[in-house]
RNA sequence: GCGGAUGUGGCGUAAUUGGUAGCCGUGCCAGACUUAGGAUCUGGUGCCGAAAGGCGUGGGGGUUCGAGUCCCUUCAUCCGCACCA
């Protein structure tokens, strides 16, 4: 009885691992240390689909091997476990978030056991614990007492800054006040100041607000105008809240990229997300106002014809004068009150409105009319622009569809057609700077504008602050209270600030979020805030949390910290490029700052996992009927596609119409079919995996299928790991067929006993060990799983042509496979008669000597096409070579009695004559 | 519009990084075994051609003895950002 019982295998190693604690890490070793992290799962209600383990079993064999290679691994899991959906369920059912929460997580572990991860359990953590969100409080806490140095360019503790206002009062472009003044402020004029400071921060800002889930949003939780969570409309709204100072870190999170190795797409997308534009700030004046604007192109200031507004500029009022004042209110008040999604959709529309004031042009004092467009943003840069219509595709648009003149200042383009954005060029036209390149232009006018104090050099960053308030229940309580109307972080030692029971999980009647709703929601008598933190808050800083998960004194102990220092290998979706992936690279630096912890990067090496989609399957109906056609029929009539369970469907795309009648009683079981060659067939489409097409794939159902083994083979098996790729089950069976070779590899094929030789192997099957060893280390390292899967196929097929069951051979091959498939390796090690587990068995060492060859069979090419091989030893001199060659009877047939031009001869690669 | 990627048999993919294109797997064809089973095993399978041979890595051009790989150009698909001055 020795067929290959995969049901029976797993399950009983997977309990051997439990019990035994087999991958429980030491938190200090002397061993080098090597941290492996998946990006947690937020617990939904579907559960995972197939798409899910697909990076947890690429990092997974990673974590295996760097144990067998002798690493103190760290490899834990855990769960983001606050967050919308929870609440939005709440809302519905009445159920506790916390319960729903509980019974997910577990569903999540079941289906995650079973595929047999070497996660240290033991580590688990999840971000809704007040064990782990007493830290996610306490880290806002010194952000909140911390203000970002420009000087020192790092975060310090706010009182610093409160020492340079007592010692020298401070002048800044918003802000002047003397030491004395600042002595004489009261207490909530202070407070209001050092808020402007503070690195959590409360301001009166424009936000996102969504009506629909009743709170705010960050700018990377928009997508389109709509909410991320649920697709619903998105407002601009001005409210107070709180809001982290990201902005703080522009710089040194856009350099710090330079020195991880992450994706090229991910480290442009963050760039592209930080927006950095270097240019200069320059003020325009008339009699009672100044404008002040931002470009990157000061070397075409003579260029500007007018000058463009947002319609939310602050001068707008005072701006708009005579007979123009009403047309240009009216304006600007319907371009404001646009939705983002409505000016987003309307971007190719030109509109604007003439204020009717003009400044003057700080170097020719020409009259230059002041517009108000939609197309200058408030929110970016001042608020507004030089228009050069003759350089700038916009200005262009603009300045044509009013009509305004258009200026040609660099030379090279022909701006009659369109402008001329090109940076390359000679400046003309411009005076001072006629005749520089664009390059240069810059620099010199911007000393120009510097030394006639119109304006500076500037870098503006296009990343905004993140607002960091929500107002639901479910998520960390911010550890807030107001004293007076004045904002105080809670004392340390009273965290955790704990979320506190309600009735209902709604804002109050009076539209307080619902925090409000808790009895006695005080501190020391003071009001506590009532937002709590955004989903993200938990996941900025857990991968510190893992290496040390229940220290109460802090977020981990100092030699936890020093010891694991930083991931060398993060394993997740490119989804989260411009969210999560930016807060947590800006927690760790300003942790860093704090001297908590010693690197200011979190992840030295990241890898995405690409998307696995699911075929979804599509009947269609004609409209206005409950007649379905199959797919050949589609085009006759006027249909609508309708997404059906892809488990109603077999291979050929042929529904099962009984199934399909029970499956939706109401809607098929009347219905009128049309046919062909008497089936029914469905339409396919490949998208994402969700249960709104239908066409989820459960790991679970997988496993009890083919098993853990084969399912974990044939999802690397797939194709490179960064690529999206459907789900199908085209060849799964495949994966199963080998390791069953493999399996009988050990058995005696003819009665099926364990049964392995100890003869030594020969030359050949040491070659192919070898191979095999040294292809398998290399595609690890370079996480190229699916060459692996067919290296060790390619490895079971020859060494099953030389009948080899010797167990110097096959040993080590179970040690190789283990990462992959930990299983069969286990029991395979097991039945060879080793007492520990295979898990952390010393990797076999590749021997080269195995693969030294001494002749090589070369491909004769002439003119580059090969025609014929011929074998040489490797040590064979060139002349001797070549000599053979021309002597051979199939090259004087192909030199036609040519004399060749030249012989080349590429050692143990090919020899090409050239003719 | 800007940026990032990708394009190879019917399909998923591979190619020691400039050196025999198509490994491995699926699918398909043929065969063996079999109480004819969606099991297992063997052989074949890029395209055209009876064969010799020719043609083949989205298209066009180039560099090279030699290009899937390098350069130029063009097309297509996917993803991210987007009126960011």
């Amino acid at each position: 009885m020795a067929t290959y019982e995969f049901r029976r295998i797993e399950k009983e190693w997977q309990a051997y691992w439990a019990k035994h604690n087999t991958f429980k890490t030491e938190t200090i070793s002397v061993k080098e240390k090597f941290y492996v992290l998946d990006m947690f799962p937020y617990p939904s209600g579907a559960g995972l689909h197939v798409g899910h383990p697909l990076g947890y079993i690429a990092s997974d064999i990673v974590s295996r091997y760097k144990r067998h290679t002798g690493f103190n691994v760290l490899h834990p899991m855990g769960y983001d476990a606050f967050g919308l959906p929870a609440e939005q369920y709440a809302i519905q059912t009445g159920q506790h978030p916390a319960l729903t929460t509980d019974e997910n997580i577990k569903r999540y572990r079941e289906q995650l056991d079973r595929i047999g991860f070497s996660y240290d359990w033991s580590r688990e953590i999840k971000t809704c614990d007040p064990n782990y969100y007493k830290w996610t409080q306490w880290i806002f806490i010194q952000l909140f007492n911390s203000w970002y140095n420009p000087k020192t360019n790092k975060a310090e503790n706010i009182q610093t800054l409160v020492s340079i206002f007592e010692q020298s009062g401070c002048e800044t472009e918003d802000l002047s006040f003397t030491k004395e003044d600042w002595l004489g402020f009261s207490d909530k004029i202070k407070s209001d100041i050092l808020l402007k400071y503070r690195l959590a921060f409360l301001s009166e800002a424009m936000v996102n607000w969504c009506p629909e889930l009743g709170t705010v949003l960050a700018n990377d939780e928009v997508k389109d105008g709509l909410s991320e969570r649920g697709g619903f409309p998105v407002e601009r709204k001005l409210m107070t809240q709180w809001s982290l100072r990201i902005s703080a870190y522009a710089e040194r999170l856009l350099t710090g990229l330079d020195k991880i190795d992450w994706s090229e797409s991910l480290k442009e997308a963050q760039r592209n997300w930080i927006g950095k534009s270097e240019g200069c700030s320059l003020k325009f004046f008339s009699e009672n106002t100044e404008i002040e604007v931002f470009t990157t192109r000061p070397d075409t200031i003579f260029g500007v014809t007018y000058l463009a507004i947002a319609p939310e500029h602050p001068s707008l009022d005072l701006l708009c004068v005579n007979g123009y004042r009403e047309a240009a209110l009216d304006y600007a008040e319907k371009a404001k009150n646009r939705s983002e999604r409505e000016r987003q959709a309307e971007v190719k529309n030109i509109t604007g409105a003439f204020t009717g004031s003009f400044v003057k042009h700080p170097f020719t004092n020409e009259e230059i009319p002041i517009w108000i467009a939609d197309y200058v943003l408030g929110s970016y840069g001042t608020g507004a622009v030089m228009a050069v219509p003759a350089h700038d595709s916009r200005d262009y648009a603009f300045a044509k569809h009013f009509k305004l003149p258009i200026k040609e200042v660099v030379s090279g383009g022909d701006i009659s057609e369109s402008s001329y954005d090109a940076k390359i060029g000679d400046i003309i036209n411009s005076d001072f700077l006629n005749g520089l390149s664009v390059k240069d232009g810059i620099k010199r006018s911007i000393k120009e504008i510097e030394s006639l104090k119109l304006g500076f050099g500037k870098t503006n960053y296009r990343l905004r602050d993140a607002v960091f308030g929500r107002q639901r229940y479910w998520g960390e309580p911010i550890p807030v209270f107001y004293e007076d109307g004045i904002p105080k972080a809670f004392a340390e030692n009273d965290l955790p600030l704990i979320l506190p029971e309600i009735d209902k999980y709604l804002p109050t009647e009076s539209g307080e979020p619902p925090l409000a709703r808790a009895a006695n929601w005080t501190y020391k008598n003071h009001p506590i805030e009532t937002t709590t933190m955004p989903g993200w808050a938990g996941s900025s800083w857990y991968f510190l949390r893992y290496m040390d998960p229940s220290n109460k004194e802090g977020i981990a102990s100092k030699q936890a910290l020093e010891y694991w220092k930083d991931i060398d290998l993060y394993m997740g979706g490119s989804e989260h490029a411009t969210g999560h992936l930016l807060y947590f690279r800006f927690w760790t630096k300003f942790l860093y700052d704090l001297g908590i912890i010693p690197s200011d990067e979190p992840a030295k090496k990241l890898i995405n996992q690409g998307m696995i989609q699911g075929m979804s399957c599509l009947i269609y109906r004609v409209n206005q009927t409950s007649k379905f056609v199959s797919l050949a029929h589609k085009n006759k009539y006027e249909t609508t596609p309708i997404h059906i369970d892809i488990k109603l469907v077999n291979s050929s795309n042929e529904v099962d119409l009984d199934a399909l009648k029970a499956w939706r009683p109401s809607e098929f079981e009347n219905a009128e079919f049309e046919l062909e060659n008497g089936k029914l067939i469905c339409g396919t489409e490949v998208g994402k995996m969700s249960k709104r097409w239908h066409n989820v794939v459960n790991p679970d159902d997988v496993c009890n299928d083919y098993g853990a083994d084969t399912l974990r083979l044939y999802e690397m098996f797939l194709g490179p790991l960064q690529d999206a790729k459907p789900w199908s089950t085209q060849g799964i069976e495949g994966v199963l067929r080998f390791l069953r070779k493999f399996w009988r590899l050990f058995h005696n094929n003819a009665e099926e006993n364990f049964n392995i030789s100890l003869e030594t192997p020969t030359k050949a099957e040491f070659k192919i060990l070898h191979k095999t060893i040294k292809k398998i280390s290399e595609d690890i390292d370079n996480f190229s799983f699916n060459t692996s899967v067919s290296a060790f196929m390619v490895c079971v097929n020859e060494l099953q042509d030389l009948k080899c069951n010797k167990r110097e051979i096959l040993e080590p091959l179970v040690i190789l496979l283990s990462p992959f498939a930990p299983h069969i390796a286990e029991e395979l090690w097991l039945l060879c008669g080793n007492k520990e587990g295979v898990s952390y068995a010393n990797w076999p060492k590749f021997n080269p000597e195995f693969l030294v060859e001494n002749e090589f069979n070369y491909p004769i090419s002439f003119n580059g096409k090969v025609r014929f091989n011929l074998n040489f030893a490797l040590d064979i001199d060139n002349k001797e070579m070549e000599s053979s060659i021309l002597n051979n009877e199939q090259t004087k047939k192909y030199l036609e009695g040519k004399e060749p031009k030249k012989i080349i001869i590429v050692k143990g690669k090919i020899v090409n004559v050239v003719m």
